[in-house]
DNA sequence: TGCTTATGATTTTTT
DNA sequence: ATCATAAGCA
């Protein structure tokens, strides 16, 4: 970096970035530009010469942090990094299983199952374990799972305990870990826990890459996990250097194994560590961040830090008490109208949230008042149902023994393969050691299905061959698109003319349009097709950046990291935030505080906030009292906005019926008829078309009626006006 | 076999 | 209210 760089840097900043200290853990605040000392470190430690990129490591937790902080290397260094090793601690870690396959144990081809494959793999196990999956729930053998890898512990090293549901789930552990390893399958905390065990198993190789990183940086260090700490000193052994940037205030993730404990302990594992405080705040105004310190206060397991700016004052937090969720809804949107009136761009604005689940009265009403937005978060894009039967496909043609791909497209869409014929292979193949595929195959072999069972198998089995062969030396996004079309999954949410059905089609295109797109790196050492399938499940390609004029919408969580001008938090009721389900004990609701912590400090200029005295949840109505959280920012900081005309109850409901919004594409071939619109029939009434299929003489439409529920109908008979 | 209806549960999320 | 998964029926 050039000296000029260095003058734009607060003293504490330069001690950070030039520290000549081996180990420096960098406490650094919200705002206080701590993605900028990382960044300038590196390209210090380039410059000085003191490192050549190469033996430079730099770990992050999402892949949206990793490629900003490529971008900005580019920038800073003028040289295209070559050979920095910047990515996830999962990326990394599947990056060097990949090149090391042989001493990992792992076969070339080994796929990476995501959360869902994980749970169905479990459930698939489980039953044939023959256990009832309502006591031993997947989602807690899972969770059994992950826990016991993220310590480092394998099915063999666990001494039962006597206790019959541990033994169960250590059961299935075992289950799962040979299932895994016969077909080649790891899980996202595998790719760590074999990394992890292959280095300290393999000294040449530990050796080679303590001596080749002999710099290690880490983002967001607070989030780290037990597995991911003794990775980062595994590699770091005794001489090399460890630079951590993090914010015990901004850890949010525990409830996801990140061990907060590990910044407290840094300073013990190594001794000469040099701990630097950022406290110099260059994004709120000085009300905001006072409301933040005096809130985050309240906590007593804290390493202490009080933030500053030298910024204005600015204005006063704007705290609003709605009559119910629509209310809430409303003023903000009259809100934002204002801001932007006063040049404020809607990218600027922000609405966060502590569960999904609230969004919706939210985009009601901006849809209304004609403001675009755009949600974070959410479902993934390549995490879709539609989009993981496609890819399922692509990852059968390719690795016909990968079992779960199998398992979900078998009969997807329809074919006549059902549950009877499924269990059978299932049980054939796992009699037989053989995967779901070579278990099919020899079962039509050998005759032993059922007449239909067989011919709809064997036509499910043929149509993966044809589709092997014609798509050998077929370019990604070819091959894509013909497996769509051939398979008959276009077609099959072709027929669903509902909006969701509309959306599966257009979110199928966009598949093909990515597969296109996929760039494979020419250095690769896996084809096309497995470098991209495990791109995708290893990077949820949620982060294009959104130049578009929308309002951001996401969850406090997904918040983390940006910022925004104008920021509303909603929903500040006690019982929603903190949530009911964190308020055992006192450590969660610690955790709930910084996340409000958090959601506060990402408001640069004007915070909101607003709590409804009635919130329909679940279906029910209820009555919250404020946030806690209110009460413990100071009151001369907020202002309290009153309404002229108190909203009623109707007033502020103004859209209950939904039918009105449903758009007018949905228009039913040739009747005259459309998806929402209300009709009467001669017996049931009055109701709403909320599904349709076929055409002509076989056009069924789906009425919800408001007294005899929802039926089907044929329109030909059904007389509907 | 596969569609329809009933039941149950519902924080946060990356990889 | 809404969604997913499971049992039940055509």
């Amino acid at each position: 970096m050039s000296d000029h760089a260095l003058n734009h840097l607060n003293p504490s900043q330069q001690e950070a970035v030039n520290s000549d200290c081996p180990h420096i853990l960098v406490l650094a605040g919200a705002g206080s530009g701590k993605t900028r000392v990382l960044v300038e470190r590196i390209a210090w430690l380039v410059q000085k010469n003191l490192a050549s990129p190469m033996e430079i490591m730099a770990v992050t937790f999402t892949n949206k942090a990793a490629k900003e902080m490529l971008g900005r290397l580019d920038n800073l260094l003028n040289i295209p990094a070559k050979g920095l090793w910047v990515g996830t601690f999962h990326g990394l870690a599947h990056r060097f299983l990949r090149q090391h396959y042989e001493t990992a144990d792992l076969p070339q081809g080994f796929q990476i199952l995501d959360s869902d494959d994980q749970i169905r793999l479990i459930k698939r196990l489980e039953k044939e374990m023959n256990l009832d999956d309502e006591r031993f729930p997947p989602k807690q053998a899972q969770w059994f799972i992950n826990n016991q890898k993220e310590n480092g512990r394998r099915a063999a090293h666990i001494q039962p305990n006597g206790e019959y549901f541990t033994e169960v789930m250590l059961s299935i552990y075992q289950q799962y870990e040979t299932f895994c390893q016969r077909n080649g399958l790891v899980d996202f905390t595998e790719l760590l826990l074999r990394c992890h065990e292959t280095l300290r198993d393999n000294s040449d190789l530990l050796a080679h890459y303590r001596k080749r990183f002999r710099y290690l940086l880490v983002d967001e260090f607070q989030d780290t996990n037990t597995l991911q700490y003794a990775w980062l000193r595994l590699l770091a052994g005794e001489d090399n250097h460890l630079f951590a940037v993090g914010d015990d205030d901004q850890s949010i993730y525990s409830w996801r194994g990140a061990k907060i404990e590990n910044i407290h302990r840094f300073s013990q594992d190594f001794p000469d560590t040099q701990t630097i405080r950022l406290e110099q705040n260059y994004r709120s105004t000085e009300t905001i961040l006072s409301a933040a310190n005096a809130l985050i206060a309240n906590n007593d397991q804290r390493m202490g830090k009080q933030l500053w700016t030298k910024g204005n004052p600015g204005t006063a937090i704007e705290n609003y008490a709605a009559f119910n969720e629509f209310d809430e809804a409303i003023f903000i949107c009259e809100r934002m109208i204002q801001y932007q009136n006063q040049g404020i761009p809607l990218n600027e604005m922000a609405i966060l949230y502590r569960a999904n689940a609230l969004s919706r009265v939210l985009e009601e009403a901006l849809n209304r008042a004609n403001l675009p937005y755009r949600i974070y978060g959410g479902h993934k894009f390549f995490s879709r149902a539609e989009i993981k039967d496609a890819l399922a496909y692509l990852r059968l043609i390719n690795f016909p023994n990968d079992d779960p791909s199998f398992e979900r497209i078998v009969n997807h869409p329809p074919r006549g393969v059902g549950h009877a014929t499924i269990d059978k292979i299932r049980d054939f193949a796992s009699i037989n050691q053989l995967s779901l595929w070579n278990a099919s195959k020899q079962l039509i072999a050998e005759k032993s299905l059922p007449g239909r069972a067989n011919n709809t198998l064997s036509q499910f089995v043929q149509l993966i061959e044809d589709l092997k062969e014609q798509n050998m030396d077929q370019e990604l996004g070819e091959q894509t698109k013909s497996i769509l079309l051939v398979s008959g999954l276009m077609d099959h949410f072709q027929q669903d003319r509902s909006e969701k059905g509309q959306a599966k089609v257009e979110n199928l295109h966009e598949l093909i349009t990515a597969t296109q797109q996929f760039a494979p790196d020419p250095n690769s050492l896996v084809s096309p097709v497995d470098e991209f399938l495990a791109h995708v499940t290893l990077d949820t390609g949620d982060d294009e950046p959104s130049t578009e004029q929308c309002i951001q919408m996401m969850t406090l969580h997904s918040a983390k990291g940006l910022e925004f001008d104008v920021v509303f938090i909603v929903g500040l009721e006690d019982g929603l935030f903190p949530h009911n389900m964190c308020l055992e004990t006192p450590a969660q609701l610690e955790e709930e505080r910084r996340l409000c912590y958090v959601g506060i400090t990402r408001a640069k200029k004007h915070l909101t906030l607003t709590h409804a005295e009635q919130r329909r949840m679940n279906g029910r109505d209820m009555f919250h009292r404020p946030s806690r959280f209110l009460k413990e920012i100071p009151q001369y900081l907020l202002q309290d906005i009153r309404v002229r005309n108190r909203r009623t109850a109707s007033s502020a409901k103004p859209y209950a019926h939904r039918s009105n919004y449903l758009p007018s594409t949905s228009v039913i071939d040739n009747t005259g008829l459309q998806l929402g619109q209300t009709v009467n029939h001669p017996k049931f009434g009055s109701g709403t078309i909320i599904n349709a299929e076929g055409s002509g003489e076989s056009a069924r439409v789906q009425v919800q009626f408001d007294q005899y529920g929802t039926k089907w109908l044929v329109l030909q008979y059904a007389n509907l006006s």
